[in-house]
RNA sequence: GCCCCCGUAGCUCAGUGGCCAGAGCAGCGGCCUUCUAAGCCGACGGUCGCAGGUUCGAAUCCUGCCGGGGGUGCCA
């Protein structure tokens, strides 16, 4: 990236300037290179001078020499600053300010590369070929995935591809919550409504799900099976009505998220942890290491000394069954000491900040650092529909599925209006509004863009014309200059969104370049039948191939169709 | 009570220390014999919830307050 090799000349500067006696020794500073919002501050720039000034003229008093002004220091600076082919110049700007402008005929020259190299000319190596897995959705397996899942979908399916295009090696995985108590109640549900369809006079169970998606699952066992499970003795019913109603979910579940192109890798079930030992085995660590203990009938790991705080967690409930927290216990003690990962994220609702704060420090018990769980939260989506809220949780029956939304409003709009938001931000997603307002929504702008570019090559193609990189120099026009610069700012926010895991970045500058593609488009003609034109439109061709290109990674890292005709 | 998140233009939201605060949508004024007008150009629009503090510099960090949401030992 152009600001790590920024940073690295200002820092070679800093050192050559004390060298020489230019600046009087200081403890090297950590070197930011941030990039202006206005124009006419160059393309990247530093407050170096301003964040020196105070150690330099404590050096300078202690030698006995006079003051220096943030200024003096930044024309020190740019005077030892040593060349690179990227850059044009570095201006000074009060009140010390050193500002970067990247040179014209470099920026041209990127067109070209950035076509011969493909989509490995943004790709990152920041992973270095570390094993990260992203857990994610992970809903419960009880019923279809209401809208709330798809945000979730949606930041953690495009957290893995951002990761992927940094050089992690990633896995996908969807946490089937398959055992406990809500388990037993959907099993039992499924088995009335699946009574019922034979005219038996049965209820279902008073806290079970009351949702007709119930029957839709009964039929289905219908369908197969006819009537011969009526006869079925009676303990066998809850774990042949689990498996039965579990597979039909979770055949939904994939059915569904497939819609918005969200695959995994692996379907992690947590009855598995139970039935290989997994627990038992943490059991037994956590038992030896006198991290459990008994109190009111239950067994209790104590997260205090892990966690801080004078607060422990319920193990192993007084009824014998094992708790949320021992099944995470087990789950991570799974991922990382099992199959090794080097880096879990785990992507939950805001409704989890309790466990999301407390299982990361616990994992020390394992000796695992806890840096290596992270628990990206974010917040619930409210839906409307013509400005009233919508209740989408299951257990009031009556949910609006991610299905239902993805139908009404498409998958890339709802990807796009889904990851546009940041992660803490709370969504109210009005379906009325989404419909009628989709047509000016910005993700139809930026796919527009995309197919307008395909449009011109296609044109070019049947004219006869091929972009060229032997005339790049020409493409020196501001609305060129502006597209080329917007183009190499995506590895920047792919690894900003990286460090934060912050997909919503994307977004925003798929917007962003989309406009500057757009104004380009505007005002640079592209395909000329001049043939004094046949150089610049050659290498015109080259930007708007380059550009495509860089639309569709984008688009791509969004999980988003980037079409070739709208 | 304590803890976490949010409060920025009419609406939906970006912007987590840098030089006069941004976008989309809505509204206003221009632009279709030229590569897709799902577009372009221009103007309008803000006490960055409030009050202090730290800093050369604060929407951004700290403290307090107000408003909204969430969490808080046997649901996950």
């Amino acid at each position: 990236m152009l600001q790590n090799q920024l940073e690295t000349l200002i820092l070679q500067a800093l050192k050559k300037a004390m060298k020489k006696g230019d600046l009087p020794k200081i403890p090297l500073p950590e070197i930011t290179v941030t990039r202006p919002r206005r124009e006419g501050q160059g393309d990247y720039s530093t407050a170096l001078p301003l964040q020196i000034v105070k150690p330099v003229n404590i050096a300078l008093k202690e030698k006995g020499e006079s003051k220096r002004s943030p200024m003096q220091i930044g024309e020190v600076l740019i005077k030892r600053l040593p060349p690179a082919a990227f850059l044009e110049r570095a201006e000074l700007a009060p009140p010390g300010f050193i500002n970067f402008y990247l040179s014209p005929g470099w920026l041209a020259q990127q067109a070209g590369a950035i076509v011969q190299q493909g989509p490995a000319y943004y790709r990152l190596n920041l992973g270095q070929g570390r094993k990260v897995q992203v857990e994610f959705v992970s809903a419960n397996p009880t019923g279809p995935l209401h809208f709330g899942g798809a945000r979730n979908a949606a930041i953690g399916d495009v957290l893995a591809r951002l990761l992927e295009h940094s050089g992690y090696q990633v896995q996908r995985e969807y946490y089937v919550n398959d055992r406990g108590a809500q388990m037993q109640t959907f099993a039992m549900t499924l088995w009335r409504r699946y009574q019922q369809l034979f005219g038996l006079d049965v209820e279902i169970p008073p806290d079970g799900y009351p949702g007709a998606y119930m029957i839709d699952y009964a039929k289905k066992i219908q369908a197969t099976y006819g009537d011969t499970l009526l006869a079925l003795p009676e303990d066998q019913v809850p774990a042949r009505f689990r498996e039965l109603g579990l597979a039909i979910v979770l055949d939904e579940l994939k059915a569904d998220l497939a819609l918005m192109d969200v695959h995994f890798d692996t379907w992690f079930s947590e009855q598995s942890l139970y039935d290989d030992g997994t627990f038992a085995r943490v059991f037994a660590i956590l038992s030896e290491q006198g991290d459990l203990y008994e109190k009111d009938g239950a067994v209790w790991f104590r997260a205090s000394q892990y966690v801080g705080g004078n607060r422990d967690e319920v193990f192993v409930r007084s009824n014998g069954e094992p708790g949320y927290f021992a099944s995470d216990m087990a789950y991570h003690y799974h991922k990382f000491i099992i199959r090794g990962f080097d880096w879990v994220i785990d992507v939950w609702a805001v409704d989890h900040q309790n466990q999301a704060k407390r299982l990361p420090p616990s994992m020390k018990a394992f000796g695992v650092d806890p840096a290596r769980l992270t628990i990206v939260l974010y917040d619930l989506v409210t839906l409307k529909r013509g400005g009233k809220e919508v209740k989408i949780s299951k257990r009031s029956g009556d949910i609006i599925t991610m299905r239902e939304v993805l139908e009404e409003v498409g998958a890339d709009a709802a990807r796009y209006f889904l990851l546009s938001h940041s992660n803490e931000a709370r969504i109210d997603f009005d379906l009325d509004l989404a419909v009628a307002q989709s047509n000016e929504n910005p993700v139809y702008y930026i796919q527009y863009a995309h197919a307008r570019s395909a449009s011109i090559l296609r044109k070019a193609r049947e004219a006869g014309l091929e972009p060229s990189a032997a005339h790049l120099d020409l493409l020196t026009c501001p609305e060129e200059q502006a597209l080329l610069r917007k183009m190499l700012q995506l590895p920047e926010v792919v690894a900003q969104a990286v460090e934060r895991l912050a997909p919503h970045y994307l977004p925003h500058y798929a917007l962003d370049l989309a406009k500057t593609y757009t104004q380009f488009y505007g005002h640079c003609r592209v395909l000329s039948k001049d043939p004094e034109q046949k150089d610049l439109t050659q290498a015109r061709l080259m930007l708007v191939q380059a550009a495509k290109l860089t639309l569709s990674y984008v688009l791509s890292l969004m999980g988003m169709t980037a079409p070739e005709s709208m």
